[in-house]
RNA sequence: GCGAUCGUAGCUCAGUUGGUUAGAGCGCCGGUUUGUGGUACCGGAGGUCGUGGGUUCGAACCCCAUCGAUCGCCCCA
């Protein structure tokens, strides 16, 4: 019999790693809650108009990326690739408006059909927080606050850079996308053929193009801020003095535009390179359009995502996810111990002591086992040879017990002397 | 969607002018030794060399295809 194969960009995890992802969405739960964000719980599927029309079509992940199908009754759904495009539509159909402004935080797993390489699956996930309802850059400045106390409490805010840009609202992005497009076709044919395609579909990307054919056109390119309208410049003015206020360090990255079409004004990514090619960390913006593409009312939003893989291979670096100690581990060497065993672990573990218990293989193997995984505390039992263990019968007479073997002598004692 | 490298025991890998029963370390199982114990020694199990074709008297090794992994392009968290 064959044994299945798993799906191409998934992963189990397991052990370190395991242990780092979730000190990754413990951190984030924590200090979500600092901040008061709600929590919300979102589908994992919805109708594919939800990502289509939210997106932009032209979008690589909306035009190639997403895994859509058609359900039994013939209604085309996918799985969610991103979090935004579902809160917004949660948010319209239970009528949390009623809470703006609304301060939502989530996790979960998202599908992307892309060629799986360092720190990008098929299957990955994410924390998110979203702000929703709020006009004023003070949104904006505490959810890069919240990031970056959230990668402060990570350990690994060192080697993770804040890079910020504004894109303006939606006229001075439309005029700056203009003159871009006019500018590059005028070297059109010097271009890099990614970059022509770009020309067509995502000219703002052609910005960051890491294709050296591009790059000496890229620096004469016309900037954002010659196309910012007096209030753009304004808000962004505030979003910056928060962050000084607040204490965060950025850099201004005037080439950094995001891949979805939803975004307005703030747009940002905090990155590093220590993860080789995919070095952001996690990014978001401002997207106060896109609810109304989801046929809601004008509805100002901001928020951004994490990839918690790419946190986690971070935390795993930085030494951050040692598996907690063993306080006790028991070796039972004899079955008509077990139960005596059984009990003890129960009761040291309702008390909150971390119990291991081997009951299994040679005597020899379950005492080898133990040792391995506590060098603080060890208690065995020995039988050997129909006689109870010398060794702890020393132990419990020369005062030679570590303080929690002390706080279960009398335990102990029983044990032995039964 | 494109490119590069790779795929031998549970894990990490060795194994070419293609040649008889494919190896090591770790891990696992058994045993001996060791009386504060993660030691040392002895023994054992475990592989249709990713899969399918092809070349050859003969393929883990050469060729093609396919699946998968890794890294990069693209894209993004």
């Amino acid at each position: 019999m064959e044994t299945p194969q798993a799906i191409r960009g998934t992963q189990d995890i397991f052990g370190a790693e395991a242990e780092a992802f979730a000190r990754v969405v413990e951190i984030f739960e924590r200090v979500r809650r600092l901040y008061r964000f709600r929590r919300a719980e979102m589908p994992v599927f919805e109708k594919t108009a939800v990502f289509s029309r939210s997106l932009g079509e032209t979008t690589d992940v909306v035009s190639k990326e997403m895994y859509s199908f058609a359900d039994r009754g013939g209604e085309s759904l996918t799985l969610r690739p991103e979090f935004t495009a579902g809160i917004a539509r949660a948010y319209l159909t239970n009528g949390w408006q009623q809470h703006a402004p609304l301060k939502l935080a989530t996790h979960g797993p998202l599908f992307r059909y892309e060629r799986p390489q360092k720190g990008r699956y098929r299957q990955f996930h994410q924390i998110d927080a979203e702000i929703i309802g709020a006009a004023e850059p003070q949104a904006d400045v505490e959810l890069l606050v919240m990031a970056d106390q959230l990668l402060q409490e990570l350990g690994i805010a060192d080697g993770v850079t804040l890079q910020l840009n504004t894109l303006g609202d939606a006229p001075s992005r439309e005029a700056w996308r203009l003159a871009l497009i006019a500018y590059f076709q005028d070297h059109r044919a010097s271009l890099s053929e990614d970059s022509r395609d770009r020309l067509e579909r995502n000219p703002l990307r052609i910005l960051d193009s890491k294709d050296p054919r591009d790059r000496p056109f890229t620096a004469g390119a016309p900037k954002i801020d010659d196309f910012l309208s007096g209030e753009a410049q304004d808000f962004f003015g505030k979003v910056c003095a928060g962050l000084n206020a607040a204490g965060v360090k950025w850099t201004r990255a005037p080439a950094l535009v995001r891949g979805l079409d939803y975004y307005r004004h703030t747009a940002f990514e905090f990155v590093t390179d220590r993860l080789g090619a995919q070095g952001t960390v996690l990014g978001g913006g401002r997207y106060d359009g896109l609810i109304e593409t989801l046929g809601g009312p004008h509805t100002p939003a901001v928020g951004w995502a994490a990839g918690i893989e790419r946190l986690a291979m971070l935390v795993g670096e930085a030494g951050g996810a040692i598996e907690e100690p063993v306080d006790v581990v028991v070796a039972v060497e004899d079955d008509a111990l077990l139960h005596l065993a059984i009990e003890a672990a129960s009761a040291w573990r309702r008390e909150g002591i971390s119990v291991e218990l081997f009951a299994s293989g040679s005597p020899r193997k379950r005492y080898d086992k133990a040792a391995k995984i506590s060098s603080h505390v060890l208690i065995g039992l020995s039988y050997r040879d129909g006689k109870p263990a010398q060794r702890w019968k020393s132990a419990l007479s020369s005062n030679e017990l570590n303080p929690i073997q002390e706080t279960f002598r009398g335990v102990l004692h029983d044990w032995i002397l039964r």
